[in-house]
DNA sequence: AGATAGTACTTGGCAATACATAGTAGTATT
DNA sequence: AATACTACTATGTATTGCCAAGTACTATCT
């Protein structure tokens, strides 16, 4: 039990909802994405990215095409499925929740 | 992928912050912590709860009393360490981390 | 044309926690 | 003594973030 640990616990289910919402907003390639995340100093490298963007396709949350690019191989563009969408929006309200429940039990006295 | 799976995935580590948030303001056995995350409508089960308080306990985080009880077998009662404490405050900014950045994500456009 | 660097993506295994479920044991009540 | 209530224990499963090494395509340089 170290903090470093307790964090990657904390990134679980969150991880997904923040690419979720990096979609919801416009399609983005892998590296897009990164940088997103980066922005909001949530620090993820390709090895992590990648397998989830997989199971997010195979789930059916995510398709994506492929787009050529003048600076190397082409690249997969993601975006949100109808049903990407609406989960988004349960896991919107189940953040909330959370969120929520942690602020009530933190200023209870 | 379902909603339900991910909203456990959103727990794992968190609970752990929010049991020690709770134990932070009175020492408490089990029952009360159930109470305490319910009222905040964070449902846990004795199932969950207890190899949680056990891990904690384990790592040095939590110890604990026996204290008769009216109404029934003598209950843990338990407490923050030092450790624990100062633990809770590495949490506390690990969660104010995860939840700033996910919030910049969700108002960026 | 071949070598090198940069860019994009793939893969498999590991660690850790919430959860489910079944169980044990002590105490109070009937 | 039997039953109900209360408190706790134990174990295995499912799932995801992470790590690290790898493959492959493209651009650039020699």
């Amino acid at each position: 039990m170290n903090v470093e640990n307790t964090k990657a616990q904390m990134r679980k289910g969150v991880l997904e909802y923040c690419i979720l919402l990096i979609l919801s907003k416009n399609d983005a390639y892998a590296s897009d994405i990164i940088n997103h995340l980066k922005e909001a100093r949530m620090i993820v490298v390709e090895g992590t990215l990648y397998p989830l963007l997989t199971r997010l396709k195979n789930a059916e949350l995510l398709s994506y095409r492929w787009e050529e690019s003048t600076q190397g191989p082409p690249r997969k563009y993601y975006e949100l499925t109808d049903k990407g969408k609406s989960f988004l929006q349960e896991l919107d309200t189940s953040w909330s929740e959370l969120t929520s429940a942690v602020g009530q039990i933190n200023q209870r006295n």
